[in-house]
DNA sequence: CGGAATCCAGCCCGATACTG
DNA sequence: CAGTATCGGGCTGGATTCCG
């Protein structure tokens, strides 16, 4: 009830100072962690440093266009770094920044009560979906 | 990073078992929390049970299509329960359920994150801009 | 008051082809 | 290998109108 309240008063603090979306830090996280693959890849980059192929393999369902779109906007956002090195052909390496790092425990916390409720999760929507008919 | 390798280790699990989306329980609810308002709702109800038009005041800048998409949205995966009374005019109240009141502490921990982290992320982002002209 | 229905603009994102 | 460029379909979500 308290860890309420603290949630709403500091997300209403911050539209009393605008109603900008991208001037509210809660909205701007969530927006990022919205995207479809940006989570996905902080997760594979949080086991091991990698390179674009490697991701590729560790996201199987993710195309090159939106791997790079991803990648790119991650390491605007400080997430992540990339490293070039100049071999023939050319590799390129991603790893997260400790600004990465640090989204890490509340992203597991998220995983973790993901897995836990899904079921209900589940169970619900079959619950819902059977009292209306179309 | 063991952490880490317990966050990736989980992903690739559920990968191994199918490469569809809606079966992975960190996909599933990633997909939730990454729309626009659903997250924001919650946080609202969070400090306190509310009723459609009280919601509408809450988050200003929301359509009354998009409240009532997301509220069934959240109602259909259980994490939020709508009670109608049969006033004139009518009023329907809407609060967390066991559920949703479960998500609260992980998404206090991104909240709490995300303003501890926001300037850091701002700066990145000029600083890459500044970077790349175009 | 609390919706449902319709219309439609914009973007997200996948598929494909090309490059240093 | 690690991208970039272009096209196009589909879904998201805003605006508007109508209803019990």
């Amino acid at each position: 009830m308290s860890a309420g309240a603290t949630l709403a008063a500091r997300f209403q603090a911050w539209q009393g100072q605008t109603f900008d979306g991208g001037q509210c830090p809660v909205r701007d996280v969530l927006d990022q962690i919205g995207t479809k693959w940006s989570m996905l890849i902080l997760i594979v980059l949080a086991d091991a440093p990698s390179r674009f192929s490697a991701l590729q393999r560790a996201v199987p369902d993710i195309s090159k266009r939106m791997l790079t779109q991803t990648l790119r906007d991650l390491e605007r956002n400080g997430m992540i770094t990339r490293q070039v090195f100049p071999t023939k052909p050319p590799s390129v390496e991603y790893r997260l920044s400790a600004l990465g790092e640090s989204l890490l425990p509340p992203l597991q916390a998220l995983v973790e009560w993901a897995e836990s409720r899904h079921g209900e999760i589940r169970a619900a929507r079959v619950h819902f979906d059977a009292e209306r008919p179309a």
